[in-house]
DNA sequence: AAAGGTATTAAGTACGTACATATTTTGTCA
DNA sequence: TGACAAAATATGTACGTACTTAATACCTTT
């Protein structure tokens, strides 16, 4: 006679995630069946599952066909990172985009870089270096490797007035990305590209991308001082 | 009278994703709506919703009611973080893990952890420093605020023995987490817990977590000298 | 021409059924 | 007892229908 409303997945999903917060399933212990809790809800099974998908996205739960669901052993923070492309981040911040391209060469790729592309036969790449500014400031120095094979048109923009990071996040989409954050200490090259002293911490972002299995892309951006990478996650 | 087989949502994704890759849609075009790719790959239109729903999950596309799909405009590249149980992060890396609990006692909360928080009045919370180890050596120096209005339960814990890190993990699921990544320069203290040099450039990871309004914790992390933070996502 | 209300549209959700697939469990045979 | 095959089971996927919701487009009124 009341409220004859229809259970929303995120319903269910608040549902099982509160029986989880409260206690009533600890890390590792198993989850009723979807069509027992679908039962239970007085839904759907495809609702269960829909929640039930949306909390094994979120790291929560892990689920397993015929071994069913269970709340994750070992917990981790999940977190998404949103990295756009470098001119927009600086005018979303409102500051003033510019760039200024370094040097580019094609040369064979050192140790490091095949090392990061999983390649085992050395070849040759082209590799450019480039400065991001905001406000007139050093922003992101970076330092990348482009492969020719999979972006033969790179040799046709020009890297003096449209950066290879633009170009390549607008007309490479890629299948495969790996990211590697760290921190370094400036080396005078890093000093004198930022316009800071040499030994000051810099956060560092490492990228690398693929299209199926061929490598588009390696590189590795040096921030200003200061600089952070944040996220912000909603259940 | 070949392969009367049925299209998977992943199948349909795949489609989708080719005609962006091959340029057919660049940033910012819209796509047909799901009911005429349904009709054209001659299948459902929920398998459809399906694989454009993975596509927004993965940022290449956005869907809004009426408006239709279109591809994202500013791309960015989107990567997911798990960042798991000190404990078990340094144990998975085969070291043998030891954690020395540094200091524990309640205090006000300084101006940076309530901004952390959003909280506008101060208040007191437990403050918890730590340092965890591997194979012996310093691997992580922890500072963490506990809200003891939302875990009470944390002052009955030996945190001599076990770490707030674990506890809470295992014991306070949240609803919304916080990260800031960023690097910073080892100041004596840091230098000092961490068996570095003075000025060494380390990596930091800030964290705060809620569950709903209510703050739980907000912990910096300063990890030892080398250390980095690893993605690898697949489309 | 500006303002505001209404109709239309395309994505989002819910349901129930049927079948597929990956595991685990069980059963059989050597 | 051990190896291997067969049955059982819980999640995963596909389909089609009906309905909901948010946003845009259009049309009326001032």
């Amino acid at each position: 006679m009341t409220a004859p409303e229809r259970l929303s997945w995120r319903d269910v999903r608040t549902e099982i995630h509160d029986s989880i917060l409260s206690g009533q399933y600890g890390p590792g212990d198993r989850l009723p069946r979807d069509a027992d809790i679908a039962d239970a809800l007085k839904c759907a099974r495809s609702t269960v599952q829909r929640a039930m998908q949306d909390l094994a996205d979120s790291g929560l739960i892990e689920r397993r066909r015929k071994g069913g669901t269970r709340v994750r052993a070992h917990p981790v923070t999940r977190a998404t990172l949103d990295i756009p492309i470098t001119r927009r981040e600086v005018e979303q911040k409102g500051g003033r985009y510019g760039y200024q391209l370094i040097r580019a060469a094609e040369e064979t790729i050192p140790r490091v870089i095949r090392a990061a592309f999983e390649l085992s036969e050395p070849r040759k790449m082209l590799h450019v270096e480039s400065l991001h500014l905001s406000d007139g400031r050093p922003y992101i120095l970076e330092d990348r490797w482009i492969c020719l094979e999979t972006s033969p048109e790179i040799r046709s923009v020009d890297l003096g007035r449209q950066s290879a990071n633009e170009w390549l996040v607008l007309n490479k989409p890629y299948t495969r990305v790996d990211l590697r954050l760290s921190a370094v200490s400036a080396d005078p090259a890093m000093a004198d590209g930022l316009d800071t002293a040499v030994g000051t911490a810099l956060f560092v972002i490492e990228r690398t991308t693929w299209i199926d299995a061929a490598p588009i892309t390696t590189v590795r951006s040096i921030t200003a001082p200061g600089y952070q990478l944040i996220t912000r996650n909603e259940a």
